[in-house]
Order: structure tokens, then C-alpha cells, then sequence
DNA sequence: ACAAAAGTGTTAAGATTACACCCATGT
DNA sequence: ACATGGGTGTAATCTTAACACTTTTGT
């Protein structure tokens, strides 16, 4: 049975703030690598990251948290806002209007809208993906392999990456993205992703373990192949500390 | 003979972005000290920041910098965009309406509005500051001391303050503060005065001509009481490869 | 001549880098 | 038994921090 497609009025309704959107670049870390979740639009080959309109009696920091709640399932999530989008003419409105002819009418498109992006920091695991009225697919996609982006996401998905490569000794970024237990060697690979550099193992590890902000546990991950490495959790107050004290400073 | 006062309509305007709003920092040094341009409100004792409402035809970017043009005569100013405030209640609306029932009716405010922060950077010097419509005087004040401010901008500014510690090490601040040509004791002022501590003059020039992005000119600043120090002006080039490699790394 | 700010070098401690082998586990 | 990834120490180099006296100039 073929779905039926209504378009949906977004436009002049009373309630939201006009040309005002917010859009969410959810960063997860899994095989070694950083991930992005993606929404598919229906009946069409493009790809977006998650985004809404603000209500009036919301603010932007509560849209970005109800956008990310519905993607993701997520209620608790770290979330930065890193730069707003006020370009006159962000991406090419008439070709948008085409390709989305089927899901937003015509007249119901800004002329301009204004975007303030938002990054966020997950537990792959704990994500369920889930899409929205637009879209029929929601998914993780390697940061290094993405499929062609609508609007000018492909921008703003750059602009939060180099966001976070400087936040990265600012921010909990390893609390986020990681399980609350995790291996030193996940954090590395982590880092490294993230720095895209090689570290060397041995000084990794020093320079962790001298801040202090991770503590090993008596415990061991099992299931693995090979031997089986050790299973560190965060100290948060110290975490926090060091991060206030002027970061970590990997370069 | 006292001055006529109308109050003037912003809301509803066709040509604007209704419900937002850019606010500017405008940061200057002098005296060893950081300095934030402010404006005072008409027949009131507020001061505010810059500011003013988005056209529909210009960019957030270009917003900001007629706003800047307007209030200190400079055409080129460096200016980064470092936060959006959308609180729902950023301020108590019913106070301010009554504190500035004499500038703006009543029914023109919206009950909402999201501004978009920047803050600048400028040579102390080379501003001419100039009130805009709603105020009648526009001065610098040390950030260490100021008057009361009207609306969030209290918290913006702090805001501002906090980015601009915390993007020292990765723009070129100095370039944009002081003049042409500076001496060293100058610069480590300025850097004393961001980052809050003294610091040891040996070895403050040591770092800073080792990255190089300083070159020391065959002249001394003339016209000033006690041993002639030297000028410096900044290799643009080599700063911009030095902020780009990853930074300054003073704290 | 004196007061005030500029200019400068050395040393010790700490931080960073480079580097290689053994260990534990699953297959 | 072997393949794979985990775990660990040391030495050399570079960076940072601490520290005090002389120079220059205007008053």
C-alpha cells in the first residue's frame, strides 16, 4: 500500500518564532570512528541532520533538546549550541523547493531562515534512531563517508566537526561519547578520531592517568578477542575540574 | 530647549526578522585595561550594548556590521559571532517596558526576542563613538567597572568575556586591539589583562618571539616618560599559520 | 640624582617525545 | 601455536617557571 504524503504547514503558524530553525549534529563514536545521525526525506535521495522549528514558549535550548528526544530517544544529552546560520541565501531555495515539492508546498518555504546549530554528544549504543514526519530513515553515518546533504547541512556539519576538535579540551567529550565504563585503548581511538593523529600508547596513557580524570576499575572487559583490557570509568568532579583549570590541552 | 522625544516602531516592520536581534561587544584596550563600549538610554540612567534588529535583505554578519559602523565609525572591524540567546524570559519585559515607556510604546516590544551575540574587537584609538535613536550618549567603560545594564546584556557581555579567554589563544587578538605598532610590555598587558595574572616579563617576550609572529622594528615609541621602549607590529602571515597550527597556548 | 619603566640570561624542574618488547586471550 | 591487540618504562629533548640586576629617560 502506498504511503500517502500530506503536506505539512510550517508557515505563519501563530506559535513558532518565523524564520527561525534550529538543526542538531548528533556526533556518536562507534568502530573506531566518529558518527553522525542522518534523516533520509522521503521519496528522495537526500540526506539532512535532524532540525525544527522554535515555539514561541519554548527556548532554543528546549527545541534542541525536544529535536534531539525524538530522534533519538535520548532525554538527558549533552548538548552545545555552536554557531548560528544568517546567511541571506544559505543554500539554492528554488531547487530545494522542487526536489521537496511533495513534503512542503510551495508557499509554505521562508524566503530566509536563520539556523542555530547545536552539537550533540551521545552513547551510540544508547541511541534509537527514529525519524521524523519528513523523513522514513534515520541513521548513523561514518563522519568520513556521508551521503550528499540537503540545505547547506554538509557547512554546518564542518563547522560543528571543527567546533569540537576546539572544544575538545574544554568539554567532557569523552563522558559523552563514550559508555560509562570503557577501555583506554576506546579512548584513545577516540581521540584520535577526533585529532585525526596517531598517539603512541605509552604517553597517552601517562598523560590521562596524570590528570586524573578517569580511574581504572578492578575489572576487565570480557568477550573480547585477544587479551582482555582493563575498564576505566570518570572521575566527573575531577573531570570537571581539570576542564575548568584550562583543559586538557591534546593537540 | 528640551528635547522631542518620538518613540519610533520597530515591530511589524515588513523589512525586518521579527523576534531577533543582535547584540554587540565591543572590545577595546587602554590603560592596561579592557574596555566595553556602552550606550546610555535617553532621560534614563540604563546603559545597553550595540544593537539593534536583522533586515530581511542583509546577513546576521552583516547586520552586526552596520551596527559597528554606526557606533564607532569603523568600516573593517574583526567581529565573531560567539553566542545566541533564546531564553524564553531573558529579562523582566513589564520593567523595561515602564523603564523606557518614554522611547518605545508599549505595544512594540515583542514578548519574545532571540539575539545573536558578537563581540568585536577594536584599536581604542580609532572609535568615534556615537549614540544611535534610542540613546544619547555612547562611551567606553572599564569592564572591570560598570553601570548597571539594562536588559540581559549583563549576562551577554560576561558571556562575551568568557569566549574571548577562552578564543585568545586562537585568534588574533593582539593584532586587533592594539595599534599598527605596540611595544612588548603593551602586549603582555593586554594578555595580563584577558587572562587575569601577571606575568613574568622575561619570559613572556621569550614566547612570544620565539613563535614569531612578532617583528621588533628599528624604532622606539617616542614622547614617553622613562627609558624609550621598542615597537613591534605583527607578521600577519606567520600569526595566521600559528593561530591555524593550533594555537598560541598561553593560560 | 632619582624615580619609573624597559630590557635582558641562566638554571632547575617539569613535560613531551621517541622508542620495543612481553602478555593475555580467543581461535 | 599463533595471531591479535593490550599493557608497560626509560632516556633524551624541549618547554616552562623562577628569579634580579642594569639601562634609559624624564623630571
Amino acid at each position: 500500500m502506498k504511503e500517502e504524503i500530506k503536506p505539512i504547514k510550517t508557515k505563519d503558524e501563530p506559535n513558532l518564532i518565523p524564520h527561525l530553525t534550529i538543526d542538531c549534529v548528533v556526533f556518536g563514536f562507534h568502530d573506531s570512528n566518529l558518527k553522525i545521525l542522518l534523516l533520509k526525506w522521503k521519496n528522495t535521495k537526500g540526506w539532512s541532520l535532524p532540525g525544527s522549528v522554535v515555539m514561541q514558549e519554548e527556548s532554543i535550548d528546549e527545541a534542541a533538546k525536544r529535536i534531539l528526544k525524538e530522534r533519538t530517544g535520548l532525554k538527558d544529552i549533552f548538548l552545545r549550541q555552536f554557531h548560528t546560520f544568517g546567511e541571506v541565501k544559505r543554500y539554492d531555495l528554488e531547487r530545494h523547493r522542487n526536489l521537496l515539492s511533495h513534503l512542503i508546498e510551495r508557499n509554505l518555504w521562508y524566503e530566509r531562515a536563520i539556523s542555530i546549530g547545536y552539537y550533540a554528544l551521545v552513547d551510540y549504543k544508547s541511541v534509537f534512531p527514529n525519524p521524523d514526519e519528513f523523513t522514513d530513515d534515520c541513521e548513523w553515518w561514518d563522519l568520513h563517508d556521508l551521503p550528499t546533504l540537503l540545505f547547506d547541512h554538509k557547512q554546518i556539519l564542518d563547522k560543528a566537526h571543527h567546533s569540537l576538535r576546539l572544544e575538545l579540551n574544554f568539554q567532557p567529550i569523552g563522558y559523552n561519547l563514550l559508555p560509562k565504563k570503557f577501555t583506554m585503548p576506546e579512548l584513545q581511538r577516540l581521540y584520535e578520531a577526533i585529532l585525526q593523529k596517531k598517539i603512541d600508547p605509552r604517553n597517552f596513557q601517562k598523560k590521562i592517568l596524570k590528570t586524573g580524570v578517569v580511574t581504572r576499575l578492578d575489572e576487565v572487559k570480557k568477550g573480547v578477542a585477544h587479551r582482555a583490557p582493563f575498564l576505566y570509568s570518570f572521575d566527573c568532579k575531577k573531570y570537571q575540574q581539570v576542564l575548568e583549570d584550562g583543559g586538557l590541552f591534546f593537540t
